[in-house]
RNA sequence: GGAGACGUGGCCGAGAGGUCGAAGGCACUCCCCUGCUAAGGGAGCAUGCGGGCAUAAACCUGCAUCAAGGGUUCGAAUCCCUUCGUCUCCGCCA
């Protein structure tokens, strides 16, 4: 959610930062509701000031003994414009909630200009891309040699885009989990989070997947209660930590971690990543949330990036940041970086983590506030990053780990996970 | 699943149709007093959204908010309905 205040002093200014997204801003439109909302809330306020002071009249007169009724016969008078306004009133504002529920947020001023992903803007680039002295295979025919990775089972059991793991396979995903875990903990500063899996729509509003993305999101429908929805990513649980909470100044920042399923039902991508466990409907994630001072979130940024360069650093995995154009960043999002990590088999970057400054905009929406220095409440700082996409982890390690022989060698710092074994060979 | 109780500010807690945005306490901020391990006195102190107001702060003022949403009423924290949540007992259960 934008700030409403920049939006009436300022709609220009706004409406051209907007565009650099992409998104047109029907000013006309907020206009007539601006006015519309001036002129209903106003005269509104003033019956309902007008009722309050005499309904207290009535009370004082009754309790002296005296006749109410000819203030009583006033108030009467003022219902039907009063009831008329409030409706209207009503009517307008949730109108408007709506406009504004939509509005993507301003990207930072240093946010490459463009309009899709091919004018992003590589800023950083790590490691040396190994060169094969034998034909590499992609993860699909590796872990199928290695009768570890079996999609065919995945779709009898559940459908296309799931995946089913077995052995020294599955177990490596396990532990590439509790690796980026225990990094993130003991290296960084992170608290560990256990979370909800399914959420209420209120947590989807405040990280701004609702009202707007519901197809993507598998929702499960009660009967005789709210429907819930399968997170897509722990943001929307652990950001939602702080959901119309006040905190104090020596609270933050607030670093969190949190490793879990991701579901998504993938519904605008039927070509996409069909093949492999690139693109599925579910997928482990470990999550880097951290709530700051308004002050604080550029700094803390770059550090939660660098936290999920760690990562893939530690892993020698070779890798690329890239800074997200404004055509090409998420909804919520003020700048965002991607990292993408090398896989041979598809000679190419493929993101792998998607680390995000939100500012004030889901905390906005989910009057997530603290108190600054000065003792005012003001609104927070949101962020968050992948660190990193589990699944996608494990198949930069297959394709870059592997041998000729179709096994996958054991990156030296999971070797301590792994009770001392070197490579994931075929039983 | 059955029965019952409950939900009030940052926290605890009173309030049971009328001057209640809400006593009292704790915490916090400022001032005074005292100098002695912590106490006494005074003041301030909810949030959101409007209007004055024009870019802001401050200030004044209005409206809304006592879990959320509806309803009854001239008037609702208080009465009614629905939803959400918490607790207790019984049942079932990894």
């Amino acid at each position: 959610m934008l700030d409403i205040q920049l939006l009436r002093n300022n709609i220009g200014a706004v409406a051209d930062r907007l565009a650099t997204r992409g998104f047109v801003l029907d000013r006309p439109m907020f206009h007539r509701l601006e006015s519309e909302r001036k002129r209903l809330q106003t005269r509104t306020q003033e019956l309902q000031a007008s009722r309050n002071s005499l309904s207290k009249q009535v009370g004082v007169l009754k309790g002296r003994g005296e006749d109410a009724g000819p203030v009583m016969a006033q108030v009467a008078a003022l219902k039907d414009e009063l009831d008329a306004n409030e409706v209207r009133l009503g009517e307008l504002l949730k109108t408007f909630d709506a406009f504004l529920a939509v509005l993507p947020n301003l990207p930072q001023e240093n946010v490459p200009l463009g309009r899709s992903d091919a004018d992003n803007v590589e800023v950083k680039r790590w490691g040396t891309q190994r060169s094969f002295d034998f034909p590499v295979k992609d993860h699909v025919d590796l872990g199928e040699g290695l009768a570890q990775l079996d999609f065919a089972t995945a779709a009898k059991v559940a459908g296309t885009r799931f995946s089913l793991m077995k052995g020294q396979l599955a177990r490596l995903h396990r532990v590439l989990a509790q690796f980026m875990l225990d990094t993130h903990t003991a290296a960084h500063g992170y608290t560990e989070v256990y979370s909800p899996y399914l959420v209420n729509a209120a947590s989807l509003t405040g990280t701004g997947q609702l009202p707007k993305f519901e197809e993507d999101l598998f929702k499960i429908l009660r009967p005789d209660a709210e429907p819930l929805y399968l997170i897509p990513t722990a943001e929307v649980p652990v950001t939602n930590i702080v959901r119309n909470e006040i905190l104090n100044a020596e609270e933050l920042p607030l670093k969190l971690v949190c490793h879990t399923p991701c579901f998504r039902s993938e519904a605008g991508s039927y070509g996409r990543d069909t093949r492999g466990m690139i693109r599925q409907h579910q997928f482990d994630k470990v999550e880097l949330v951290q709530i700051v001072a308004p002050a604080d979130s550029v700094a803390a940024h770059e550090e939660l990036t660098g936290h999920a360069e760690q990562i893939l650093e530690m892993l020698e995995l070779p890798y690329r940041r890239v800074t997200l154009c404004s055509g090409d960043m998420g909804f919520s999002s003020a700048k965002t970086y991607d990292l993408e990590v090398w896989l041979p088999a598809q000679n190419a970057y493929r993101e792998i983590s998607s680390c995000s400054n939100f500012e004030a905009f889901q905390a906005r929406r989910m009057q997530a506030r603290h108190r600054n220095e000065r003792n005012k409440v003001e609104l927070v700082h949101t962020l968050n990053g992948s660190g990193l996409a589990v699944g996608r982890t494990l198949v930069a390690v297959m394709e870059n780990f592997q041998n000729a022989d179709g096994s996958i060698a054991i990156p030296d710092v999971l070797r301590a996970y792994f009770s001392g074994l070197e490579r994931i060979g075929v039983g």
